[in-house]
DNA sequence: GCGACAG
DNA sequence: ATCTTGTCGC
């Protein structure tokens, strides 16, 4: 049901990984909130002991009641290493294959990582966005960038800074919690993004679509 | 040289 | 990311 466009090879050298970025990085489109939202993707990638595998999940739930209407899990050899800045080359390409194994079309994606957020402009949220043209965002736990403490209620923020340049937002989602570090990805305002990822998150710190591709991937990784 | 560094 | 017990709080 998704589409995955065939924009580039995939680099198992870090030069080559960085040019792709930098040359899929202007493909990127920032304007308009996605229009009608009723479903939204989460994918997280879980990794397994032992093993070198990655382990892509991908849930996709029901705005209106954050219920999980479908879901796909896939388990793969990682092809790349762990470098921070590339990790679509390593997440990638599990991911966009548990989106084709979807039967419904998100009409959002959001994604465990960075958007903008990014050394370059073009973290895991803008590869996939870009891959699959469909609207994406990038929540992440961590962030990159610096940022003044958002108020304490749910729905405060304040701009999250790289480069002494605003590329996300720290979102607090639940009183007095650590904030989240909300940033676009592809075909959506950040403004847009921060009210979807609040109405994801009615009650725990991360929203619902993160939290159910994450129960999905690690109760698949311990088989 | 040393610490930092999305998951 | 993952390894891990208890503990405080709603």
């Amino acid at each position: 049901m998704v589409q995955v466009r065939e924009l580039h090879e995939w680099p198992s050298a870090e030069a080559e990984a960085v040019a792709v970025q930098e040359r899929l990085r202007s493909m990127v489109r920032f304007d308009g909130a996605p229009e009608e939202v009723r479903t939204v993707a989460g994918l997280d990638v879980a990794y397994a002991e032992g093993s070198d595998d990655v382990i892509a999940a991908v849930t996709v739930l029901n705005l209106a009641d954050l219920s999980v209407v479908d879901s796909s899990v896939v388990r793969a050899r990682a092809e790349f290493p762990y470098v921070p800045g590339l990790f679509a080359f390593r997440e990638a390409p599990s991911l966009l294959e548990a989106l084709a194994g979807l039967d419904v079309e998100p009409d959002v994606l959001v994604c465990d990582g960075q958007g903008l957020a990014h050394p370059r402009r073009f973290g895991l949220a803008c590869h996939l966005g870009v891959l699959t043209d469909l609207p994406s965002i990038g929540v992440g736990k961590t962030s990159l960038g610096k940022y003044d403490p958002p108020g304490p209620e749910r729905g405060d923020r304040s701009p999250l800074l790289l480069d002494d340049e605003p590329v996300g937002s720290a979102l607090r989602t639940q009183p007095r919690v650590k904030p989240i570090f909300v940033s676009v990805g592809h075909r959506c305002t950040l403004d847009a993004a921060c009210d979807l990822v609040l109405r994801l998150a009615p009650r725990y710190r991360l929203p619902e679509t993160t939290r159910t591709a994450d129960q999905l991937g690690r109760a698949e990784s311990r088989r």
